[in-house]
DNA sequence: CATGAATGAGTTTTCATTCAT
DNA sequence: CATGAATGAAAACTCATTCAT
């Protein structure tokens, strides 16, 4: 029983996904989201306040998704550099193999339900976990130790973060095909960048 | 008489941007802009067939008032390197000095309108005046010359403009106070990313 | 429950039925007709994709209200003219009796709708059920015997409906006042124009 | 002078009956109707106070067109059936020589504006002129000498003009090709509904 | 007189949300 | 709890009419 409502809730968030990577937000009506989930249109409704708090509900277990990926473990046995390298190929990965996430999340950020938070997400991860690793730790440590350069973290952050979100935006509309050698280069010149 | 007619043209284009910008395309229905310029909603209709037609044209004329900073004549004349940083800062400049337009920039490229001619745009840039510098002539010659790496265009310019995007946002959005000095090293990062 | 389904679907046919009848296409927007329904104005494209597709099943269900009118069965043991006259009177009472359906229909057939369908309708009716009865069987019959002028089909149907049409017209608007007597002459008159 | 201001009024009205004709009055816009006469939107407004009383004026001019062809001299020395055939001929000549009047005409006579003055026109024809001969004319000296059935006006003029008008459409749709001898046969068979 | 740019009321249609079953 | 029929506010677009030039 249980099972089921969860079921059913996932259910939603999975379509409204799904319908809004596809379609962008005006391809994704309830009722339209509704069928995908297989459900009633009031059924959303049980679970869901309203339609922004489903679409930032979808945002939030996307994030969660992502977390393991940007907090690693035992960092401290490997370099920066790997440790950078680890992170720019997992989150590329991850990117390329959700495109649908990955549309999802283009559409969130670019859109009034995004602004607010935008990268909080990965810039201020909550050390919540001091043993994890997150890439705010490794910049921070990075230009502790004279690794990476001195500018400011979301400067840091661009210069890792919107090469490869721009790369994998190539690569989802087909200008590029990326592939392991390709996006190892990438890595390798984001982290020219960013390495003092 | 012929400026009045121009002006009204003008303040539709002016209130449709600025509207988009602020809301999104879910925020600035046709009875708003019309109010926002100070026209009747018909108005709009007669210098515009569809919204459609006024929205790409809203993204046309700021293509036209952009041309001008991605195009310069004369570059023989300099390194490599100085003019990727011209590009750099005249791009970062606009951006930076046209908050608005920006974020209309990123609104279109993000939904139907844009997702075809994307970055075809820069990327692409017809060198219909031959005397013209590109950031495309740029990175080509570059690689010719091996001063920048051998990468595929789409990924050279994800180093240089997904990085400046990226910042740029993260200024209109107030996440860092850019100046002069942080767009230098900004940009000397970029160059690290690219060059060989 | 099913029965107030269908309630509403019904109101809404009538609701646009008598509207257009009334006051012509252009009198008849679909809030008026939600409003003469009894229901909301969204509630219309529940049951009908389109205002056109509402306007053409008003026109189906009016057609199929009309057929057993003029698909008679047991015809055989009747004489033409007496089956004329049955379809005379029968397409009469049914027009003089639904005004509002003539006026209908009338616009309707004026109209892009049913300039394509005209009196196909009537004239090329199906012979589904080859025992009925239909004027077309009467006309091609009529002429193999030798009893009914050697016209084209959209020649006798002309003077048959062109003049039934017109006289229920007149009827309708008041200028004559038609009773059973009348009817019969003119029905006489009718096969008059017909007969050899 | 006053000549170019009469042409322009005739532009207007032949744009008008010409793009209600061939569109019926959902496409004859004002706008539409100032360009196919060759004037400005507002000139219209210079010739006729409102949309109503132009359509409404291209009608009052058709009828005069009309008339003399419906109102003939010298009617005394033919006989009764000799004039009945020449009515019909010359209303239905016309009717296929001006095939846009024609649609016209049957666009008007359903719509709101001619319900109210509807056959008046051809029925009430005024005895202006005592010595022109008129179709109401021709019924009523029928029906006193007992040639023409005894049946009110309405109910003869629907069984000549009825007839008629149902035949030239079938013409004006494609669904007949009529040539003089078919006309012929048809003005027969309304004549033998009219006869006694 | 002639013009046509400007207007806004009116039209069709969509869709988030509610609520009776 | 689940449903989906019903709703009406809001959106894009049209067009008869006016009025400054």
């Amino acid at each position: 029983m249980t099972k089921e409502i969860t079921d059913k809730r996932s259910a939603i968030l999975k379509a409204a996904m799904e319908l809004i990577a596809e379609n962008g937000f005006h391809g994704a009506p309830t009722a339209m989201i509704a069928v995908r989930a297989g459900v009633g249109t009031g059924t959303i409704y049980r679970y869901f306040a309203d339609k922004d708090v489903l679409i930032r509900e979808v945002h939030r277990e996307l994030e969660e998704r992502m977390n393991p990926i940007l907090m690693v473990r035992n960092a401290a046995e490997r370099s920066l550099k790997e440790r950078f390298q680890h992170f720019f190929f997992g989150l590329m990965r991850f990117l390329l193999d959700n495109p649908l996430e990955f549309k999802f999340l283009e559409q969130f950020y670019n859109s009034p339900y995004g602004v607010a938070m935008r990268r909080d997400k990965i810039l201020n991860q909550k050390a919540s976990d001091q043993r994890c690793d997150t890439v705010k730790n490794l910049f921070e440590q990075g230009i502790a130790e004279g690794m990476i350069k001195d500018l400011p973290l979301p400067i840091l952050f661009a210069l890792f973060f919107g090469t490869l979100a721009s790369v994998a935006r190539d690569h989802t509309l087909g200008f590029i095909e990326l592939n392991d050698d390709l996006i190892y280069r990438t890595a390798e010149a984001s982290w020219d960048a960013i390495k003092r």
